[in-house]
DNA sequence: TTGTAAGCGTTATCAC
DNA sequence: GTGATAACGCTTACAA
């Protein structure tokens, strides 16, 4: 590196260092790198400018675009928690769709705070996020009012309030856990216990009434006692709770039903520890079908609530909603699909 | 909303807004919301402006302030794979350092491409983070030398070329991979196989130096055709490899170590497959003790690499270089840890 | 097709 | 302790 070269990059270069060093204006460097006005400019000023900015290692700054713009190429992404899986999957299913469009992506772990998630939607412009995908356990009337004045648009994964004007990307987690149920009857099951997370959730409420559908549509009994509730969608808990079931259930069940994956995985070392065989004495069924329902033994049959494809849908609904930030609210959603494996085979 | 604050709201508040509503200049009110210079005026200014702030619901530009501080408030986290649940674990740790500080993450998964790892460090400025936490399979002199001209802090996650002057945090898995095989070894095996993944990557070449160590400390033979490659770490490769490995060795092997706990979940069906107990038959033990090694069964003996610890290592040296831009580059590592399971109890 | 110039909203640096 | 001012680097009417 010369000296000259060396004195230069003491500062990053601007627009106009390569317009200096091309004999234009600053202006003409600006529409030559932007691809909406690049075409304007003659072949013969664009292809200079391009090469001196690749000299000099020109960038644009961010800040600067972005106070005349009012744009980042940023997406926010908001998950209750990255560490379970259908989070993770979404994510990486976000990711793909962002980059293809030359956005990045801002990841933030909620906890599952409501408080957390608020502030994350006021501050949305304060985090020059050009749009944001909210995935939340719960929505409520107080999201949906910041949601109205949300500087930049939302899609949300999730169900919220009743006439929430904001594009949104249902799990029909009822309709799949009906399913489930339906499954379990069919190979026998007579006796079919629930292992659900937090009522008071979206999934949690969802999935209950889908367990109760299922056991109407199959002449099977309402038994509350069949019914646990886990302090969270996750794997201790689960096992705490299908504790709590098989130490209370007289006959006991000779199925479980458990809302997610994670409360699978708990519930499953609950019976194995009570010296349960899955499924000769106990089918067992997770909801989610994440990666995980391939690690466990026996595998685990899980109900796919399509949360790979539902992240895709929200991406692009994110972008079609930046693009077009008057059209129509939509709200989609995929079909469930219940995926056996092992450990809901025959009763013994 | 009355209908002057209807109007006010048609646009963001700026600094200006709130200045005139309290009948000062727009730069005293970045003083006051600015910790660094809020001292410097008097409280009861201080107070009017911060209430006129919140009455406005003034949020600070962040592309203006960017423009003139070059600072964000955001880092970038680049992990090769988040589906894998180590990288998980750094997200999850490094978010908990990050917000402490009052900062975001922007993550990348990068598919362990290294071209993808290098634009993203040129793109470092571009896309306005403070800083970077890289974790790398493989980094190599190109890194090292886009390290050099970096436009702000990195802290790599992995094994850089020799004298890269980056704070660097590294994991110890050829020692963690020595322990293991020692540790088969006491529990009686003589015959101990190896499924690594990728060989050119940095954990690659580490954990088979540490599977070779191990077996020259306990004295036994190196034999070649015990070790088997996986095209990647991950469980399907995984599994193959380790069918691959049992096709082939006679006798067969009594223990399995396996480069990852994803490489260990693919060898534990295979052997499944094969008709083979473990441990009774084979024993198996994986690396990172990520959260699928209590998910299993049996539940996966684990080398913990101490990923969270790293991350958070890595999260606070960045935070520190960004305090001190000059200060001498540190090296810092977490110790191994072998956390013993049922899948290398005692042999049959 | 390209140049000119006016800002975007903030903050550093002077003044007072 | 507070005000005025300029500048950060870019984009975009508008002018030429």
């Amino acid at each position: 590196m010369d000296a000259v070269n060396r004195r230069k990059s003491q500062r990053r270069a601007t627009a106009r260092d390569v317009a200096r060093r091309v004999g234009v204006h600053a202006s003409t460097v600006s529409r030559v790198l932007n691809p909406a006005t690049r075409d304007v400019i003659s072949d013969e000023i664009a292809r200079r400018v391009t090469r001196a900015a690749a000299a000099l290692g020109y960038r644009l700054d961010p800040f600067a675009s972005g106070l005349r713009t009012h744009r980042s190429r940023m997406v926010g992404v908001l998950v209750p928690d990255i560490a379970n899986p259908v989070y993770t999957t979404m994510v990486g299913s976000i990711q793909e769709v962002a980059r293809k469009h030359g956005l990045r992506l801002m990841l933030h772990a909620t906890g599952a705070d409501p408080e957390d998630e608020l502030e994350m939607v006021r501050d949305l412009k304060h985090r020059f996020v050009d749009g944001l995908i909210l995935a939340s356990l719960h929505l409520t009337d107080a999201h949906a009012n910041e949601l109205r004045r949300a500087a930049a648009p939302v899609v949300l994964i999730g169900r919220p309030p009743k006439g929430t004007p904001t594009d949104t990307v249902r799990a029909y987690s009822r309709k799949g856990a009906a399913e489930a149920v339906r499954h379990l009857h069919a190979a026998a099951r007579r006796r079919i216990g629930f292992v659900n997370g937090p009522q008071h959730t979206a999934p949690g409420s969802a999935r209950r009434l889908g367990y109760l559908d299922g056991l109407r549509t199959c002449g099977l009994p309402r038994d509350e006692t069949l019914l646990e509730v886990a302090e969270d969608f996750m794997i201790e808990p689960g096992r705490r709770a299908a504790e709590r079931l098989l130490a209370r259930v007289r006959p006991r069940p000779d199925a479980l039903l458990c809302a997610n994956d994670l409360l699978a995985v708990g519930a499953l070392s609950a019976l194995r520890d009570a010296g349960l065989d899955v499924p000769a004495d106990v089918a067992l069924v997770g909801m989610d079908n994440t990666p995980l329902a391939e690690v466990t033994w026996p595998r685990l049959t899980s109900v796919d609530l399509g949360s790979a494809e539902r992240a895709r849908l929200a991406a692009e609904l994110l972008l079609k909603r930046i693009e077009h930030p008057a059209r129509r609210p939509r709200v989609v959603g995929a079909d469930p699909r219940l995926v056996v494996r092992e450990s809901c085979g025959a009763a013994a």
